[in-house]
DNA sequence: CCGGGCTACTGGTCTATACCAGTAAGGAAC
DNA sequence: GTTCCTTACTGGTATAGACCAGTAGCCCGG
């Protein structure tokens, strides 16, 4: 496996990538040894540095991990990480091998609620774009979920049908929005009467109640999700580390 | 601010402290300009490759952000973290500037349920310490926990009394244990009956029911804990990156 | 006044090398 | 057979330097 090195990529990218590949592929096994960082310099022709740099990112990132003076070692496979990653439902939904589908509830322009306004910095009443779906799993209720969005950002937004299409996929595409990072919180809530009927629930009935905070490169916000997530159908999990 | 070579803190470490200390006394403000990386490398006489180390991990917790051609910012102070890091429960109320107490329910060795023997990758029905404590914030009660410890690996353990004491640090002080990373759930539930007794709930009400397995550096884990924490009193927090 | 080109700066990537502390294996001595 | 020492390896830290792409400011020409 050679690296390109006319290529676009880093060749640190590439190297991490190939042993990606590797690992994946079961050309190394759960906590078998991979080659030194000596002999990848070698074998790949790129200097130790280059090396460590995508081990680097491999061991922080749960997929290696190395000993000192014993060597680099694939990790276990770690279980799912979307607390940690900036990905939309669809992406989500499908990582966790289930089938996602919306239902458009409201599309709409309106003066931007107060609690809105103050989180997408906006003055007060500013037109935002309200979106609500019902989302859905497998073809079974998940998640009842409101977007909003300034309208004057977005201006030809709700021409796109969200049933179908990714807003963030949207919002890349079509306005160049390079979101990367995101602001979240998680909490535990009784269902409201909407919500239990939307998601078809039991009342009593408890919902995870989230609310996102989306940001581009330039920490500008531009979405504001408030989502209520089935109880009893979604976990979150995630991996912590010792500082 | 000298780094001083002959400790043993590696010098990238000392110059992230460095430079986070210069941050939190306000010296450089949220989007102001730090010196660029070739100035802190003549400032604190260190290589540039060792400046951006520190600066590296900087950005990645979030504290900084790098623009190529422009320099490197302060970034808006983040919102807690503790998804990302394991922290006990009293660090991480204390982190919120609340007071923390903790009253301890069940301290005994039991026949491990089978949940837990899975979890810790024991065999069925051998001995773990349980360990139950009502977790308690500003005097008002916040969550009730139960961590399950290996008996064969911490025999003593018991002995502490855990109203007042840190079960982490005592793995670490007295049993030379090193947490690295956990994983974790999270989801949303109705409160069972003994939890709305003991957490003072009005029924019915939502808690967040958190799952926790602690490892050490070489993947053995070593507590499985099960949390019920108050809806209404408590929220994750957390931020996302694109990948 | 505006636009383009040049220069000096910025962070990002990469090379080559050296030294340190930890690990493991082999050989020698007891 | 056991223990200790030496050697060769491992990842971790650090240095010095080079080159690339992005940024911003200044100057000159239209």
């Amino acid at each position: 496996m050679k690296l390109h090195r006319e290529a676009p990529d880093p060749l640190y990218l590439q190297l991490k990538a190939s042993i990606v590949s590797d690992i994946t592929s079961r050309r190394y096994n759960t906590n078998q040894r991979l080659p030194s960082e000596r002999e990848l310099a070698l074998r790949f022709k790129v200097s130790r540095m280059t090396v460590r740099q995508a081990l680097l990112e491999l061991a922080r990132e749960g997929t290696i991990y190395t000993r000192t003076g014993k060597g680099t070692f694939v990790a276990e496979p770690k279980i799912d990480q979307q607390l940690r990653a900036l990905t939309g439902f669809s992406q989500d939904v499908r990582a966790r091998g289930n089938k996602p589908t919306s239902r458009v509830l409201k599309a709409k322009v309106i003066p931007s609620p107060s609690d809105v306004a103050i989180a997408l910095r906006l003055t007060p009443n500013a037109e935002v774009i309200q979106l609500s779906r019902l989302r859905v799993a497998d073809g079974k209720p998940l998640a009842l979920e409101t977007a909003y969005l300034p309208f004057a950002l977005f201006p030809n937004l709700l021409n796109h049908n969200f049933a179908n299409e990714s807003l963030y996929a949207v919002l890349e595409n079509e306005y160049k929005v390079v979101l990367t990072q995101a602001e979240q919180t998680i909490e535990a809530a009784l269902a409201e009467p909407d919500e239990i009927k939307l998601l078809k629930l039991d009342p009593p009935a408890a919902v995870l109640r989230i609310q996102r905070l989306t940001l581009t490169s330039d920490g500008i916000p531009v979405e504001y999700v408030l989502s209520a997530y089935r109880g009893d159908r979604y976990k979150f999990r995630s991996n912590l580390q010792a500082r």
